[in-house]
DNA sequence: TTTCTAACA
DNA sequence: TGTTAGCA
């Protein structure tokens, strides 16, 4: 599929769509006229880009770890060196305090609310 | 009409 | 990330 289509699938610009391809996230094939060409499977990883993107990881890291969370379009996932499980090791502790943080707020919301209601 | 690259009142 | 210019 062309960009426009997975722009409208994953609810993502084109602009961001080319981005990601600047980042190295993803790479989509080229037709003859220059156009990207995307798989089906780019849906579904763009999606998953998104969501690490929105836990707060860098593309950097999501360049690395990509390969390793991509099922559908997994190639090859051999090498696990020390130092990207290591890395992974990080991320998650990082998401498990994003995670407790966000339950916090959450949780002082639904207080608040409650409190709220119960005056009014 | 859609996509492409490059660049910025 | 948005937006725009000038092509193909």
């Amino acid at each position: 599929m062309r960009i426009g289509e997975l722009s409208r699938r994953t609810d993502t610009p084109t602009r961001l769509l080319r981005y990601y391809e600047e980042q190295g996230l993803i790479t989509p094939a080229r037709r003859d006229n220059g156009y990207r060409d995307y798989g089906e499977c780019l849906v579904d990883r763009v999606q998953q880009i998104r969501g690490l993107l929105d836990v707060g990881l860098p593309t950097r890291v999501i360049r690395q770890i990509l390969p390793f969370l991509d099922r559908p379009c997994t190639i090859l996932f051999s090498d696990a060196t020390p130092e990207l499980l290591a890395l992974l090791e990080r991320e998650r502790d990082r998401m498990d305090e994003r995670i407790a943080c966000l339950a916090r707020n959450r949780d002082a919301i639904t207080a608040y609310l409650e409190a709220v209601r119960a005056e009014g």
